[in-house]
DNA sequence: ATGAAAGCGCTAACAT
DNA sequence: ATGTTAGCGCTTTCAT
């Protein structure tokens, strides 16, 4: 069922079909609705590789996510509640969106090359943006619409949106600081990812701002999971000083340390306080209560789509052009691993 | 960029460089190689529009899933790791896998009509299955090469993965009844979904079998996930002649299941026996430890994305064609959450 | 208001 | 072994 067939049904042309499905102005009143009926009576879904090769567009939007090692098992908790929030704002204008998983074993800037080149997608949402990231400088030159979900080194006229790891780290140094701690430990990931830059920065900022030397054995790095948290939890255990106190930048990170903690019968707000990163299903779970803070990642969803449409001339009637740079504030949410006596 | 600036470049007819590029056996050895330098020199790459609308392929391969109320923040925790295992096939053949996601607000067997009259895709990978789906029908219609990860009553020639539910339906009740158990309940969805009528049918079978009458007064039903863990606990506990053992048939139930029996001092292995669904690292975490069952969700995923290729005539040198009808075995995990004495 | 026709980028059939 | 060309389904420009 082609736009050809359906013409020849109606015995019209192809052209007067095409611009009575595509809503123009110069077509007659009842011929629009003769074609309309018959389009959805006959189930005519106009071809999307016919429509993007002559309109160069695709109405398709990507959202492209890494399946490291590290999210695979767990980072779907945070992805699906942000796409549901992207979806409600595209559906509104007939833009589909499609995770693009890059695989483990593929470069993610190869990959991008070749979803863009293919011309699959009319703009794209990037995440888990490295401290330099060769995907930004390569979407700026191919002046393909985008938005980051994380910042980044990489320079350029970009939009971006980035939780407040600032605040978090901020907020929990501050927290611990003022119960009397002064050995805080941090947890940030192994990787590249430009977060945990981010973190240990405004880390070492809140510890002198509150008077606290900074203590480089104080630093734990591993996978930003589960795992991760346990290893760490192992190695706060091997210090010959170990810390007070320690603060996590990812959620699944609590899971682990936990843990390991528990295994040595070490209880959070008992023998050592920790404030976790985003509150999730599990960190609700924990006992006791994790202290960690709230985001509502569907409103993220929306304003990072928004802010991409904002971007797209197509769009500029409903999302006036901004550039978007935010800072995405997250909320406290006090709870007893962080409360126990010095 | 495209094919006629390549040839141009390189002063050859684009029927040579296309010829070239698709490794077509009648091209000169030196005049493949200096294309494929130019195209890699000059980052070319095929839009995928001309392709598709020339072959009316797209080398892309949909994995449909709901982001329903229950699977937004649960959900991606199961599915990332299939695609994780799904891709590493696909990218052997050069296939891309996309994410498709249908909103919460949409009838998925209208999502699924725009996405294959878009001709978005070459096969189809849909999840969820309701136990009369409408999507199969219109995919066998359609012709579509098409894959369920979840059986249906819906009849016809087409193939499928699901787990084996009835194996643990079968195994967690006479393990139960072998403790002495014969007030066994069950948690299943409230929705449509085909897994709970697999998984009650079982259940009552393995009862029958084990000398237990059928109680329907112990069938809970709620949302497949914390939320309806804690709603069936409650619903539990306020029952006449409360059940001494309670199966669960989803893996996030588990969670607000020992939260609610919890805030009624209950303990599961102590006071009242529960065996749990999916193994995950959320339930590893729960104490005291809880009976589950294990899977390997990227095997899963492979398996998948072989059957769906062995259905796929282009496919067939490497995948002979052969009708998948598959039960996926999951395997029991022991904890201490029904091991208490009766 | 409608029809006719060009052309988006590509591949494959046909010609040389 | 290479060049030429038709045509995939669609939108849009130009006629009428």
């Amino acid at each position: 069922m082609s736009i050809r067939d359906l013409a020849r049904h109606l015995d019209i042309s192809i052209g007067t079909v095409s611009r009575a499905l595509n809503g123009k102005a110069d077509v007659n009143q009842e011929t629009r609705e003769r074609v309309l009926e018959a389009a959805k009576r006959l189930g005519y879904v106009p071809n999307q590789s016919g429509r993007s090769l002559r309109q160069g567009t695709t109405n398709t939007i990507g959202f492209m996510i890494e399946s490291t090692i590290e999210t695979v098992d767990t980072g779907g908790s945070f992805f699906m509640p942000v796409f549901e929030g992207v979806q409600s704002v595209f559906r509104r204008h007939h833009l589909d969106l499609v995770a693009l998983l890059c695989g483990t074993d593929e470069e993610p800037a190869a990959y991008l090359n070749r979803v863009v080149a293919r011309r699959f997608v009319d703009g794209l949402i990037i995440s888990a943006t490295t401290r330099h990231d060769p995907r930004i400088d390569f979407l700026l030159e191919r002046k393909i619409p985008f938005i980051t979900l994380g910042r980044s080194e990489t320079t350029g006229d970009y939009p971006w949106i980035d939780l407040d790891f600032e605040g978090v780290a901020t907020a929990a140094v501050e927290r611990l600081a003022g119960l009397g701690h002064s050995r805080i430990a941090i947890a940030v990931p192994a990787s590249d990812i430009n977060l945990g830059y981010i973190f240990l920065d405004a880390y070492k900022q809140a510890l002198a701002a509150n008077g606290i030397a900074f203590n480089p054995d104080y630093v734990f790095r591993s996978y930003a999971n589960e795992e991760g948290g346990y290893q760490i939890a192992g190695a706060v255990l091997a210090q010959r000083q170990t810390p007070t106190a320690i603060i996590l930048v990812n959620e699944n990170m609590a899971l682990g340390l936990y843990r390991r903690f528990y295994e040595s019968d070490i209880h959070p707000g008992r023998n050592i306080a920790v404030i976790g990163f985003r509150e999730s299903i599990q960190s609700r779970f924990l006992s006791p209560t994790l202290t960690c803070f709230r985001i509502s990642l569907r409103d993220l969803g929306i304003k990072l789509a928004e802010s991409l449409l904002s971007t797209m001339p197509a769009y500029e009637e409903h999302y006036p052009h901004e550039k978007v740079e935010l800072i995405w504030p997250l909320e406290l949410v006090p709870g007893e691993s962080d409360q126990g006596e010095l």
